[in-house]
DNA sequence: GGATTTCTTTACTTGTCAGTTAAGTTTTCA
DNA sequence: TGAAAACTTAACTGACAAGTAAAGAAATCC
């Protein structure tokens, strides 16, 4: 079954270790601020071998940031079929859990800081991230439209207004202030609210999914408070 | 009329060079990535003389933000009463154009990757910068409520649902990719859908609303096609 | 115009950090 | 078990940058 030597998979095991290490310590400090010396302590080894793996600093800062890129790609497989309110409702909350993780949005803010600098990585994650989950939302979106139940001329900018309207709000606080990360309740605030313009705006029954979509806040948020309690 | 001797005028000449050379700097390279003899440079004066201002790096930076931040403050006053719809459209290309001004975009890109390392300065741009457009549109918005042209129950929502429609998505975008800030064209494509939707969400009267945007937009197209010609 | 303040130049100290070297230790594999 | 590979320690080089010192030049004020 080990095709890999115990050599190898140290090997694997310790890169690994070093590129979290990286995010990590480049995560908090930025890339000038942050020092070899720190990674290779968060990643427990010295600074010699840490050299043996990555030739320089900023290879291995490219390194970790494609490799975080590549991770995001995984993200994001859509569910459906619960009915549209609460489809929208459901990944809505997932993009909210997603895009707010801490980690996360200490890549961002890591990737925004230095993007002037590393213009190529600005791009890379424009493609993986937003661009990416635009994608996802216009698809579901278009399904939507051809099953008659949305209408809009452009779906791209219908996915943007999505996005804009749930997430827009809570997720540019957040990058600003990173000690006060929005409570569940905040977020569900904006979610509902946005949700609510959108089908609003965007929904060929209005009253209808509006409808469905205040039972189903309803419902979640009987669901929340058995969970607290 | 002086009130100020030579020197005194000098001494807050210079310094006002010195905060606005560390803006570029501190702006194109990061805070850690800055160095101070780059400042003097940019300043057109000597490192010493630079520390005559500044006792230190972090003062720089610190007394660098707050100006910009308070300068802030002066914007947004405003303008109306030419109609909602037109004046909606009017103050959204206003927000466009600050949010999307390359040294502002630059410094916000400053606060965000710095944010770690110096959290009351994120807090403090929060205040003058988000919040403070967002209550001013709120103000707006609340008005228009008032004379009976728009309907909802949460201000705060509300205002944050404009911006989100009409901005989030090119300043997301511009924040990602310096180089490729997004063209009059695209800008005008986000607003206009925007405040479409924004419209059909919570105008009372949308039909006619949607009119006037659309006949605005028109004549705005039009005036853009003679200027350029 | 001469004294005073302020700025400049140049050079320095001190600390930090990327990246290296060399000698010794541990791990792995055969 | 013993040789080879990989890792560690510890010290080092060279560069760069924060901040300072001292002596001279220039502007400013009376």
């Amino acid at each position: 079954m080990t095709a890999l030597s115990r050599r190898q998979q140290n090997k694997i095991e310790r890169e690994r270790r070093i590129l979290e290490a990286a995010l990590k310590v480049f995560s908090e400090m930025g890339y000038s601020g942050a020092n070899m010396d720190a990674v290779a302590l968060e990643a427990n080894l010295s600074k010699p071998t840490l050299y043996q793996y990555f030739q320089s600093k900023e290879a291995l800062f490219s390194a970790m940031m494609l490799g975080e890129r590549d991770q995001m790609l995984a993200v994001f497989e859509h569910p459906s079929d619960r009915g549209m309110v609460a489809d929208l409702l459901e990944f809505s909350w997932d993009y909210a859990d997603t895009v707010l993780r801490p980690d996360l949005l200490s890549l961002a803010r890591l990737i925004i800081g230095e993007v002037q600098r590393f213009p190529e990585i600005g791009r890379a994650y424009q493609e993986v991230g937003p661009d990416r989950l635009l994608r996802g939302i216009m698809d579901y979106l278009q399904g939507q439209r051809r099953g008659g139940r949305l209408a809009f001329d452009d779906a791209e900018l219908a996915a943007q207004d999505l996005w804009g309207l749930i997430l827009s709000a809570p997720r540019t606080q957040a990058l600003y202030m990173p000690d006060h990360s929005p409570s569940r309740a905040e977020i569900a605030r904006y979610l509902n609210n946005g949700l609510k313009v959108f089908l609003k705006a965007y929904s060929t029954q209005p009253e209808t999914d509006l409808a469905e979509l205040a039972r189903l806040i309803g419902a979640h948020s009987l669901n929340q408070v058995q969970h607290d309690a």
